[in-house]
DNA sequence: CAGTGGCCCTGTCTGC
DNA sequence: TGCAGACAGGGCCACT
C-alpha cells in the first residue's frame, strides 16, 4: 500500500538503476497490467522497444520516465506507471525466477538486471503515453489534471486553501481528490486530520482558515516525516521495498488502531466504514460540530 | 459542472 | 475442514 512517500523511494530506485538504459524488449504477462494503453499490449511493447528511459520523475503516486519515441511529435513521450495497492518495481538479475504476480518485464539492451513489474491485486498499472507541457513543464497525457503534491516547491498553498474552503464536500473527500491535492491517501488522510484535531466528515465550507491552514501544515509534516523514514531504508536492488519499508513498523497515531488509547486524551480509536474502506479517528478529539452551529468549529 | 457512490482485483483472515 | 464474507483502497466513471 505504498502513500506518496514510498512513491518517492520508488523514484529515486529508478532513477538509481534504470535511467538512461536502452529497452531491449517489455515482455507483458497480464493484460490488465496495461489496461490504460489505448492501443493495447502489443502496442506498449512496440513502444518501448529501443526506447532509452530517461530522468525519474514523479506527481502524486503516479512515476513517469520520458522516451525518445518519435511518434509522439515534439513533447516525445513516457513510460507512465502506478502502483496501485500493491504494485512493486524490482531490479532483478534475469536469472532470478519469475515472482508469482510478475505483470510486465522490461529487459535492456545492456543485458543488465531487468525492471520487473509486480503485482498482486492488480490495481496498478503501466502505459506508454505522449508527453504535454501544461504548466511550464510536461505531463503525461493522463496526468494534466492530477494536481501537485504538498512536497513539491511550487505547490501553491493559497490556492489550496481558498479551493479547500470553497468546496461543497467533506474534509476527507478533499484530501483525496487528487484534482485538489495530490499524494495523500487514506492513511495520510486519517493521520493528518488526527493531528489537525478534525472529524473525517467535517464540511469543507465550515473550516475556519486557521485550521485550514493546520491541516495542510500536518499534512506534509507526516509524509515529511514519512519520507525521511522510507529514504533512509531503501538501499538495495529493490526500487520498492514496498510493504517491508518499515511502514507498519512506523508510528502511526490513528490509522490501524482501533480500540487503542489516542496518544493525545487516552479515549480508544475508532474505526468507521467510510466509502467502501475505514476512517480512524479519535471520537473524543476529532468532534464533529452540531449542524448549524459549524462556526463555533 | 460539481459532487456522489459503485466498482475493479486477489490474498488473507475471521466466523459459522 | 470448508466455505462465505469482510477487508485492504486509488482512481475511474456513470449517474444525479
Amino acid at each position: 500500500m505504498p502513500e506518496l512517500p514510498e512513491v518517492d523511494v520508488v523514484r529515486r530506485g529508478l532513477a538509481r538503476w534504470v535511467s538512461g538504459r536502452t529497452v531491449a524488449e517489455a515482455q507483458v504477462l497480464h493484460p490488465r497490467a496495461v489496461r490504460r494503453q489505448p492501443a493495447g499490449a502489443v502496442d506498449f511493447s512496440a513502444r518501448l522497444a529501443g526506447a532509452t528511459l530517461g530522468e525519474a520523475r514523479r506527481r502524486g503516486k503516479y512515476l513517469w520516465l520520458p522516451i525518445d519515441d518519435g511518434d509522439f511529435g515534439d513533447h516525445g513521450g513516457a513510460l507512465l506507471g502506478h502502483l496501485g495497492m500493491s504494485g512493486q518495481l524490482l531490479v532483478q538479475d534475469p536469472a532470478t525466477p519469475d515472482e508469482t504476480h510478475l505483470r510486465v518485464r522490461l529487459r535492456f539492451t545492456d543485458g543488465g538486471r531487468e525492471l520487473r513489474f509486480v503485482d498482486q491485486r492488480t490495481f496498478g498499472h503501466l502505459a506508454v503515453e505522449p508527453l504535454e507541457p501544461v504548466g511550464g513543464e510536461e505531463l503525461p497525457a493522463s496526468l494534466t489534471h492530477i494536481a501537485r503534491d504538498p512536497l513539491d516547491p511550487r505547490f501553491d498553498d493559497a490556492a489550496f486553501l481558498v479551493a479547500l474552503r470553497a468546496k461543497r464536500t467533506t474534509v476527507k473527500r478533499a484530501l483525496l481528490d487528487q484534482s485538489l491535492i495530490s499524494g495523500v491517501g487514506n492513511i495520510y488522510a486519517d493521520e493528518a486530520l488526527w493531528r489537525s484535531k478534525l472529524h473525517y466528515d467535517r464540511p469543507t465550507d465550515t473550516l475556519t482558515r486557521p485550521s485550514a491552514e493546520g491541516l495542510l501544515a500536518n499534512a506534509r509534516a507526516v509524509m515529511t516525516a514519512a519520507l525521511a523514514v522510507g529514504g533512509t531504508s531503501f538501499d538495495s536492488l529493490y526500487v520498492n521495498v514496498n510493504g517491508e519499508s518499515g511502514y507498519f513498523s512506523r508510528s502511526l497515531d490513528a490509522y490501524g488502531r482501533e480500540g487503542q488509547p489516542c496518544y493525545r486524551c487516552g479515549t480508544p480509536i475508532r474505526r468507521e466504514a467510510w466509502m467502501n474502506r475505514s476512517s480512524y479517528f479519535c471520537p473524543r478529539c476529532q468532534r464533529l460540530p452540531r449542524p448549524r452551529t459549524a462556526r463555533q468549529g
